[in-house]
DNA sequence: GTCTATATACAGATAGAC
DNA sequence: GTCTATCTGTATATAGAC
């Protein structure tokens, strides 16, 4: 680990996507890093800092997985394909998205972090949309760009939720092969 | 309101669905029905018991929800509407459904509730799959029944997530329009 | 930067009187 | 059934020494 803020950083993330935000306190996170609680104040003064930062680097690390599937050329399923793997990675670790998790929990968090959370997903929907158009001959399917991104979204955030409870990700399948059934492989 | 235990289960659950289990504590509880903690815990002993309680209450009153839409004839568009509809009034009331909520916070569940939980999701996506069979001719879409109930499930429960964070709704109504892209309204 | 020590608040839960 | 009173644990947060 690079330096104890990135510790303590990647521990808590990790933390909010399997147990949510009131599973994260300053005392565990010191503990299971070996510090105290008042060093962990050091680097993130009141828990709404350390929300807010949370927030911030998964949502620029995202757009950077978002870039790396625009960089290499494709055609809209395996372009699809390779956003839904961002949600299988957290699936396999039984982890939720961060910014799903949040989502339920939004009523503990201050605007600033709400600001941030809304951020993430117009982001998402953005890319999403805009792959769409990019790709519009591909798409056998009525609905507009941006209420099939809306579509698969929500589908995606709610797949990983109910795959904890209840299928071994039989929802995050759903959602690939609802995919497969819209969008055709053919020339990018 | 019938008597107190009815009130504390009433109030509880709109607790739950509004800002999750965290949220719910019996001194919050006492206090906005005019009692103490400790009245309470003589109704419900154990905070797992008042969850496991909420749980049971719910998927009881989805499955009468979702009787009285069998009851009626319909198309399969109608049926699905009425079906969305239970979501629907759920998010004007700024509430998620409370198994959805659960689903994020399944790490503080005890067996019994993630039992239960299970139960819920078991019996809303069975419901779809058989009236998507009864259906089979009106469903524009190569999905087998099983998938389209994983996909309607999934998309539900996240745009109830998504539209309280973003949106206004619109992930709510982009499900409306998945469904009436692939639901005829033909014949029943 | 990390520590000790502490302030303050609130959580779930129980004992026992009435 | 409801109360008072209390136990115990944990949370966020801060002051000030080193």
């Amino acid at each position: 680990m690079a330096d104890k803020r990135t510790e303590l950083q990647t521990l808590a993330q990790a933390i909010v996507q399997r147990s949510g935000l009131h599973e994260l306190s300053f005392r565990q996170l010191a503990e299971r890093t070996g510090v105290k609680s008042s060093s962990v104040h050091y680097y993130f003064p009141e828990k709404h800092d350390l929300t807010a930062v949370l927030i911030s680097s998964y949502s620029e690390a995202f757009a950077q997985r978002l870039a790396a599937i625009d960089a290499q050329p494709g055609s809209l399923r395996r372009k699809l394909s390779g956003f839904v793997d961002l949600f299988e990675q957290a699936a396999q670790d039984d982890k939720l998205c961060l910014c799903g998790m949040l989502a339920a929990e939004i009523s503990s968090l201050d605007e600033r972090c709400r600001g941030l959370l809304s951020g993430f997903f117009r982001q998402a929907e953005l890319w999403l949309a805009r792959i769409l158009e990019q790709h519009q001959g591909e798409v056998l399917s009525p609905l507009p760009p941006g209420r099939l991104a809306a579509v698969l979204m929500s589908g995606l955030e709610g797949a990983l939720l109910l795959d904890r409870v209840h299928g071994a990700g039989a929802h995050l399948q759903a959602q690939r092969q609802l995919i497969d059934s819209f969008a055709t492989g053919a020339p990018s």
